[in-house]
DNA sequence: TATGAATGAGTGTTCATTCAT
DNA sequence: GATGAATGAACACTCATTCAT
């Protein structure tokens, strides 16, 4: 409270991630905003259109947080090591999960600009999902991974382990590590 | 106006399955069931004391069908084929990941039946679930898996599994060999 | 659509009495508040928390009302000319008599708030009515009034004359006096 | 539970007097008396037209009890000798107080029959209040009561008693008898 | 007589959103 | 920019009442 400085658009996000982390997306609206922010309700509506377009503007800078982390995966590595480093992101973004969520319910908005913004946040999470499949189908290429397996399943399965309860008794750190190892090496001790 | 055929628990219960595969949890409510329906939303408080009380006995409802399956995987097969029926069982049970998410939404209301119905349901909900952990150290005792695993690692990922959107491309049949199959062996290729 | 001087709390207290005269509690509703103060519904909502807490406020202006005349009773006069004051006070307070029965009704509600507000108030409709007995056995002490009486039914017939529908027709003045010539001389004309 | 016998009023009225003891009159309603019943709820509308038609028509065997009761009051005795026997039956019939709050709710109900009905309760009440109103005039008119009070305020005064929570405490023998005691002779200890 | 089934009207409550200052 | 005030639309829930069997 005693708020003096201009309300920016950060703070604003900053609030969003603790209401969406302590309460989900259902806790989210501007009454607890505005309150936890010390501002006037209406203020928001400065800032942001509507609340979906709150709510897509903060997935936005999710993702763009995200894809820069991506980006800064060294190319020459090999693929499955790629990989491995794309799960540690993609576990340390653990809010990412709600997008699958959030786009399923604002399907019911109409907004011009919520479903262009939509469209822009749906193409970057692809961008991402589809760098893995390509990582994914390159280490079958080079032979360092089974063909039997669907490349989407795995892709899947990196993308949703997100979702695992286990993040938070075991970290991250040790999630990967273990994930990644039962995903190159499975856990059967018989000879193949 | 047209008094038809009593309407039934089962048909809310597939009205609220249809709602909630559609649209998600928070798509389902009154209005919309009873206009699914084609009955008055005051009909349904003749068959459910509150929504909670519905989305509750609905869950119940599942769980049973579950977990009346799971006691039926035969007791003498090895513990890992035990563990690959159950992810077969998962998979065709979607619904059930919900539950989770449900238990989580409801925990702010307060009513007595409801918080009664919660608790039976989470009992059953962890009686499958520590019988899946049980199954997975059984395998680590009989030395069919490693030990290298955390097993709740693995039975999160079981039991996660339901949420991977390859179920609906690939199948249930082929998505539960597949991913079994990873578990068990890995995708590497490399010798171990 | 009119906009016009923000609506106070007073305001909707005097709402609150005028349709609490005219229809007792039951008639209560925030319907009829906001057309009675016309304004929308759900402008209530942001002077209030809920039903309980806008009667449960309303009723404690009441009791400070009458609190604080209570309080300026002169300490040095005898306690039965004290009770006069304080039962001429009670019948111009005639609204006082709803609080037992709302306590009463808002048993069922199990709002935090609420139950507190409510304490407090029960705390404050106590106060006055331990004075009262408090008084009444000085009267006693003092040997100015009989013991052969209960104190606490000489205190309730006090507190609920407010009930005495003879207030409307002689006025609250002549009532008291009546009433109190009464209590303390009877009406029979007989030598004790 | 367990209903062979056909359904009478009578076990209507006893489980209205019940719920209505218990509960207040908010309390009363088709659904909670049936199931108290044991019937369907629209059975209920076999015997009674409606809910109004139900509480008057159970207001109407109250007032016919107490009438019967005043009746019997025998006809020699001196009238302040009648009013404390009407005193005492007054406060044996407790339930009567609730009249007054229903005649009040029912206003708002057009229905003839309950307007009609309504009235003739009135008329009830009346004949029992003119009557007490009658004694009184007639212990004045004999000097055994002085005409100093209203004679109105003294039948408010008896009619009202049965609201002193002190029946509960003390009974209504003894209630009956401080209070008329006080009534006739007062509490004060100064000779008049 | 009895009742199972259905319902509409009404009430409490929440929340995104608008608008004048 | 900022906000106080107001609001409408939507939803949960209750209860008296009707109607076909």
């Amino acid at each position: 409270m005693g708020r003096k400085k201009a309300l920016t658009k950060e703070d604003v996000f900053k609030a969003t991630r603790e209401i969406l982390m302590k309460e989900g997306l259902h806790g989210v609206h501007f009454k607890k905003l505005a309150s936890k922010l010390d501002v006037g309700r209406s203020t928001l509506y400065e800032y942001f259109e509507n609340k979906d377009d709150l709510l897509l503007a903060y997935m936005k800078t999710l993702m763009d947080e995200m894809n820069e982390k991506v980006e800064k995966i060294p190319s020459q590595i090999p693929p499955n090591e790629k990989l491995y480093e794309l799960l540690k992101i993609i576990l340390t973004h653990a809010q990412i999960h709600q997008i699958d969520q959030m786009i399923r319910e604002l399907q019911s908005s109409n907004k011009q600009m919520a479903s262009f913004f939509r469209d822009e946040l749906h193409v970057d999470l692809m961008k991402t999902y589809d760098l893995m499949i390509q990582w994914i189908e390159e280490a079958m290429e080079r032979e360092l991974w089974s063909r039997e397996m669907d490349s989407n399943l795995i892709g899947d399965l990196l993308f949703h382990s997100i979702l695992l309860p286990s993040r938070n008794k075991i970290g991250v750190e040790e999630l990967a590590s273990q994930l990644f190892s039962m995903i190159e090496n499975g856990v059967s001790l018989k000879k193949k």
